[in-house]
DNA sequence: TTGAAAGCGCTAACAT
DNA sequence: ATGTTAGCGCTTTCAA
């Protein structure tokens, strides 16, 4: 195990500066005779530059940070491969956590990533806008994707506010309206909630449960627009992120509503959890009980019935969310709202 | 956007040496009053260490690096999770990569852990054994999960060995009887294939196929054991990673045999293309043809009927892996074999 | 076009 | 117990 060349030694054997060395091969000017030379050099000596140096002189790590909640959740496995094919692409390495959904867990991997000087991530953040608003004042460029963080409270707003305004130093900026301005890579989340409750009303069904986790704001929001008032408060409920959570949720929905006659879960953790409870229940799918989950993985097929969904795409939102954080040059890319469909299989019959 | 302290800063504001800082930082020996005043200044200031000089001045990026073929298979998520889950409670980053089963790929990905100083990883190798020694040759610590790189070619052993022969500079080592000598973290696949088809010949069956994919040599062979000789070959066959060959192979399967009672799948992704193949045409599970699948996945409850598996603990798997890769303090660590386990579900029925 | 030299933030060897 | 100092490998002024 001989130790690895280092640009002193291309120097060295090429007869020129490591300054020469640095130039060429980061695509600087550089005489023809002497750039072959060079070129010759490294890749007789197996030459790689040690990305240690140029981090440290640079003072950032290249590559990007990821954070999702869950890597068994398939949505968050395939959000994950669409991040790592760009990265991949790019040459670049990615440095991933998993949260749990839990916000204190997550900001000690933030914490993790400060340390290492990662200064780009995409993250599908489980904690609010307070805790997200002392990242982005640190100077990480964050895309957002999946969903966004909770708005903070009121006061906690107000704080916010001020605490900008005290950190205003020689930098003028527009006075933020909102306290998180971050762009992001999300589904259409209004739309396909909409379209799946409009189908579900096209059946017949009256009462429609929404079956929701933690961070899906938009979709419970969503479905309380597309329902419309009065909401049966009773029927919206709410895991809180793990699978036993999710199937209480479920179970508990069932029991205490028998009159429901078809339900939207949330996300596919979720919705793995209406199809046990309601099989432990003898809630026949979709005799009994309607059921349309969001997200689309492989297994929703395998289901009797098929389950029908409402895909969005996980591997295109990592992917774009990727693009949108190594191009972030300087300037603050826009956000992108990604299309659903609803895919519509066997787990949806008419109301009886 | 203020730039962070360093530790200069701290030693200054608190009237000492760089070293001392970086001591009691590292919890060197310092006097309890010095000790004290560095933490107070360094706490106040927020104070976060660099890893970025750290690292180049160690010469080694610390964490480690962590490959598998695909994350949208579950089992590789569970993985995962239990690797992440070990970094998390050491503080430690985790550079991750997806190799799409593909061993060029996973070259890449090695070169830019490389590039990163990164000499400690957990892969689930796509490679062979030729691949991998030069890795190892570069002083990195490995650790393989769920299986080991295919065996390779014996002039390529051959050549392995003499390469091995010329590297002995003055240390001196016990000749390696085989090219590589890598712990690994893997499941019994012996013993849950056997279980499996002990099993299903106990239901009576008799022409039972197994439905592989890459890198599940030992699973192929410890069913050509089980059933014993003669096997017949044309019962064994193979997907190439994908979820579309998976599904071609599982098909192919069934319509050139359809005297086959009984198929034991390699793992959930072959499970699952086996489950719709047969859906597809129209043969009953477990009425036409029983079904063993390994790797338990939160799905496998929710198939009708809910299928039989080979579980094994992926996320134990990965979370040993991370440990021993973490503690290797210059010693070879120990492989690790994990239990299997069947869990009979509905999937599987007498012979008819 | 090229080279010399100054660090980036940290740790470790050495000196006190 | 503590401070001084020499780099780790690289990029980037600044001169030549």
């Amino acid at each position: 195990m001989e130790k690895r060349a280092t640009i002193k030694d291309v120097a060295e054997a090429a007869g020129v500066g490591v300054a020469t060395v640095s130039r060429v091969l980061s695509g600087g000017s550089a005489s023809a005779a002497t750039r072959e030379r060079v070129l010759a050099v490294a890749a007789q000596l197996d030459y790689r530059p040690s990305a240690l140096g140029r981090n440290l002189r640079q003072r950032r790590t290249g590559g990007m940070g990821l954070l999702v909640p869950d890597l068994t959740d398939t949505f968050y496995g395939q959000l994950s491969e669409g991040v790592l094919a760009c990265a991949r692409s790019a040459g670049e390495p990615v440095v991933i956590g998993s949260t749990g959904g839990d916000p204190e867990q997550e900001a000690d991997l933030i914490g993790m990533l400060l340390e290492q000087s990662v200064d780009r991530l995409i993250a599908v953040p489980s904690g609010d806008a307070d805790t997200w608003s002392p990242v982005l004042r640190a100077g990480m460029t964050v895309v957002f994707a999946d969903r966004l963080p909770l708005q903070s409270s009121p006061e906690d707003v107000r704080a916010a506010a001020v605490a900008d305004l005290m950190a205003l130093d020689g930098l003028s900026a527009a006075a933020p309206a909102r306290p998180l301005d971050v762009p992001a890579v999300v589904a259409d989340d209004r739309a396909g909630i909409r379209t799946a409750v409009r189908y579900l009303r096209g059946l017949g069904h009256k009462r429609i449960a929404f079956l929701g986790g933690p961070g899906q704001d938009s979709r419970v929001n969503a479905f309380r627009e597309a329902v419309g008032a009065p909401v049966d408060e009773e029927l919206v409920v709410f895991g809180t992120g793990s699978r036993d959570s999710a199937y209480a949720a479920a179970s508990g929905l069932f029991q205490s509503r028998p009159d429901l006659s078809a339900v939207v879960a949330g996300g596919n953790v979720l919705g793995e959890a209406a199809v046990l409870a309601a099989r432990e229940l003898d809630l026949r799918v979709p005799r009994d009980v309607s059921l349309v989950m969001y997200d689309d993985v492989p297994w929703a097929e395998l289901c009797s019935p098929p389950l029908t969904v409402i895909a969005q795409p996980g591997r295109d939102m990592g992917y774009r969310a990727a693009e949108l954080v190594l191009r972030a040059g300087g300037r603050r890319p826009r956000s992108v709202v990604l299309p659903t469909e609803l895919i519509i299989r066997g787990s949806c019959g008419p109301h009886r």
